[in-house]
DNA sequence: CATCATTTGGGGAACGTTGTCCACGATCCT
DNA sequence: AGGATCGTGGACAACGTTCCCCAAATGATG
């Protein structure tokens, strides 16, 4: 039956295979003029009069001719930015490629996607490997687990943009949230309202050496100083998961078999947020009146009414947008190092509230 | 102070950008062998003796070399494989990237994502085009929303699977779930808990012509025959957003304008089913007391315990590895196309109960 | 020991672009 | 009018692979 369908189709309309693709040289042919000169007009470089550009985009159009990606990443540009993504399941890098999606629009440029998985450092670097092979223009890395070192060695190489770590490299640009505002900002809000066990939900660091500066430590750190600083230093209780929904769960239930317990949890991320709601409901406890829990991230289901959840915003698409505009920067030729930050905003909503047996009060 | 520090640097450690790559040419002049036996050592290619193939080997090791992707892609495989992702904001193709991930795991191909755009059109044929341009050895198209002539066009070019697609094609693959079978699961489901008055959240259809067969028409068509197989053609109630939780809580107030107001919702997908949840709650209806909702899915999300949403699972990680899987071998060569379907299960929880006033009940 | 088959290794022409270099003719300045 | 300058277009050598050939060496067969 297959056979039958295919071999009819076959014979009919000349299913052969390799139907050669439209190149240059056919465009130069069919506008009788040399191949350098279909390739200046396409490069809008000099050395083209006005007419010959239009015979020769007359020729471009009525072919149907594209360019070859990989025959150009042979010699000059590729038109192409690799981004590499630790897992797409976290919706915060969404809205950070909403930005990056903005800012190429007109660009020219095409974002390709590489997953680096998260936590495994051999799987982050076979991603960035594939995207240096595969002769990229430029790499935007979104949260790398990868040292330092090596980012610099890819730096070496080609234009480079790390998003959300905060170290400082002249190698490469780096685009960051002010993890350390957004958090005194949540811890703060949590103290007023009268808490004082407060507990932090934090990620395992990835790899075994010297742990890179991403912004669970960050948060962690500035957790425990902000603590300390309102004299809460022996109340300081970090669960070390990971900010997944598991690990949100996993999390809350090993902060609330402490004695007393928490009356307020802060999540590092609103997927971890939604995995502590999901075990405090599970444990019969209500949220905000038993326990208080803060997310960051302010991703769109942390806004929903039914779950409303106290988180910090940072403006991922600011951020994916900067990145994108940086690193169209280098591709041009800039070479000074450049760091952006953007500033956390508190959204306070309904899952956080007056400590339980506090005066505070909304 | 840039300037310094820069210039030092370029003093101190050479650090010239053009650091030339290492090829294959200087792998075979380090194991004094032609660039033909080193390319034969790469294909496994036949013509070269064992003692040979350990003498490139070893210099390939020391010299660290790979491949370049794009000179590869000039001539023979790319070892890459494109997959067209709508938006990487929905967590149900989060699922089905873990499984093609899996199943490209140790077969050295590499996948790289373009992001389509969901609804526009001409951002998907744009990023259809990037992968073709790129040269990739074939394409997983993940919904799109190409009319199907293109993607024959596509598939006479490079093997192509397209996953969550019902037109039949001898050109390309097809990985879909049941979605009929799903779809009478919850819709039943609903009517046995006594429901008349159930409202289905849909979707828009993109582009003009004739719209392609995408889950959200098969969903909302059985749900049509469903309530009309149980007599209830004139509860039918259908809002046509999106499914986002944008949509999903536009669609339900939509609903919920009417009068008498619907007594259960079933979304076509979870993400709209939160919106719902959303949009209820704001209305103050409780769920499932007032109100039923059911969605399409079952994401991680779904199954937390203070959401609970009854949904229908149709094990992506089983559609991405498969659609993997047959992409691998139409690479390998295979040309009959094929087509797998994958059963959806109905899993109940807590955001489903008996229709207020009926006598069913758990 | 001559002949033929098989194994082993390499030469070199693609693949589709880019960009440097050169030649030609027209225009401009003294 | 003679030289310099400029604007226009093309020839051609890369870029890093693959793979079709062919040559030489080796082994098997009569």
């Amino acid at each position: 039956m297959a056979g039958h369908g295919a071999g009819h189709e076959a014979g009919h309309r000349a299913e052969r295979e390799p139907r050669r693709r439209v190149t240059i040289a056919d465009v130069a042919r069919h506008a009788q003029v040399s191949t350098t000169a279909v390739s200046k007009v396409l490069r809008n470089a000099y050395g083209a009069s006005p007419a010959m550009r239009d015979r020769v985009k007359a020729a471009i159009e009525e072919l149907g001719y594209r360019p070859h990606a990989a025959a150009r990443a042979m010699r000059g540009r590729t038109f192409t930015i690799g981004v590499l993504i630790p897992h797409v399941r976290n919706p915060f890098f969404a809205d950070v490629l909403d930005g990056v999606g903005e800012q190429l629009g007109g660009s020219g440029y095409q974002a390709i996607l590489v997953q680096g998985g998260s936590t495994d450092l051999a799987a982050e670097s076979r991603a960035i490997e594939a995207l240096v092979d595969r002769q990229v223009d430029g790499i935007l890395m979104i949260a790398p687990i990868t040292p330092k070192s090596r980012l610099e060695e890819v730096a070496g190489e080609m234009p480079l943009i790390v998003l959300g770590r905060h170290e400082r490299s002249s190698a490469y640009d780096a685009v960051f949230d002010d993890d350390d505002a957004g958090t005194e900002l949540v811890v703060r809000h949590l103290i007023e309202l009268g808490h004082r066990r407060i507990g932090h939900i934090s990620q395992r660091n990835a790899g075994r050496g010297k742990p890179v500066a991403l912004p669970h430590l960050t948060r962690a750190e500035t957790y425990r100083r902000v603590m300390t600083e309102h004299g809460l230093a022996g109340e300081i209780a970090i669960a070390t998961t990971s900010w997944t929904e598991e690990g949100g769960y996993d999390g809350t239930r090993e902060l609330l078999a402490r004695s007393p317990r928490p009356t307020a949890i802060f999540a590092g991320a609103d997927q971890a947020a939604f995995g502590a709601l999901s075990a405090l409901h599970e444990a019969g406890l209500s949220v905000p009146d038993d326990v208080s829990v803060a997310g960051y991230d302010n991703t769109r289901l942390a806004a929903m009414a039914n779950i409303s959840l106290t988180s910090v915003d940072q403006d991922g698409t600011l951020m994916g947008r900067t990145a994108a505009r940086l690193l169209l920067e280098r591709v041009e030729g800039r070479t000074a190092a450049m760091r952006f930050s953007v500033t956390p905003a508190l959204v306070p909503r309904l899952s956080t509230g007056p400590a339980p047996g506090s005066g505070a009060g909304a």
